[in-house]
DNA sequence: TATTTAATATCGGTTATACGATACTAATAT
DNA sequence: ATATTAGTATCGTATAACCGATATTAAATA
C-alpha cells in the first residue's frame, strides 16, 4: 500500500528457476522465497503455482519416500526457463550494472 | 494464458527506473517499454502509473513548451530507486550468471 | 493399528496489473 | 478563429497474484 514497486509476479518465473537448479519441493521452495524476500509465501500462494507448473509440462512430482513430494524440471521447463531469462534480461538489460556491483 | 512467466508487475518499477535515467513523457516511456517487452502498454496502462508515482511524490512533472509532459524524478523518487534496485537484486540474485552472460 | 504431524492441496476473497474504449487538452496547422 | 491531432487522462472491466483458512494426505510414531 505504502511502497511502490511491490515485487509482485514473477513468482512461476522463480519457482521454475528454483527447480531447475535442483530438485525441491513446496516447503524448501517456500523457505528459499522466504530469504530472498523476507516473507514466507503462503501454502495457498505456493501449491497452486506448482500445480499450474506440472499442467504445463514444466516440471514433475518425484517421490523419494520422503515425507515431501519434490518436483524435478522437465526439457520443456528447461526450454522454458531459459525462453524466459532471455524475455527478463531483454526486459531489465539496464540492470546488468546494478547486478555487477552486487 | 499459453506461458508461464508472462512477467507482468515490476511495471511501476521499469518506470521509475526509466525516469531515473532521464526526463521522459508518457509517450516516450511507451515507446522504450515497446522496444523492450515487443508489446506496447496501453494508455490506460502507463498513465495511471505515471499518476501513481506523482501522487507519491516519487516523480514530477515538468513542462517544456511542447506537446509533451515530461517527468523528471524527485529525491525520493531517487531514494525509492536505490531500495527498490535492492531488493530486486536480492530477489534474483541468482540472474547474475545471465547477466554476465548478455 | 491408531494417532500425530508435516507437508500438500483447495477454496473464497482481496488487491494489483493491465487493457480497451472513450474523453479531454493544448499545441499546431489551416 | 477554427480544426486537427498528438499526447494525456479517466473509466469500467478482466485477469492474475497472492493470502488466510481450512481440508486432505501420507509418513512417522506411539
Amino acid at each position: 500500500m505504502d511502497n511502490c514497486c511491490d515485487m509482485k509476479g514473477f513468482l512461476s518465473f522463480l519457482v521454475l528457476r528454483l527447480i531447475n537448479q535442483k530438485n525441491m519441493s513446496g516447503e524448501e521452495i517456500r523457505q528459499e522465497l522466504m530469504e530472498r524476500k523476507g516473507t514466507r509465501p503462503s501454502p495457498g500462494t505456493i501449491y497452486p503455482v506448482l500445480k499450474l507448473l506440472s499442467e504445463k509440462g514444466l516440471i514433475e512430482e518425484i517421490k523419494d519416500g520422503g515425507r515431501e513430494k519434490k518436483y524435478k524440471i522437465t526439457r520443456r521447463g528447461v526450454k522454458e526457463v531459459e525462453i524466459a531469462n532471455t524475455k527478463f534480461i531483454e526486459l531489465f538489460y539496464d540492470m546488468k550494472e546494478e547486478f555487477k556491483r552486487s
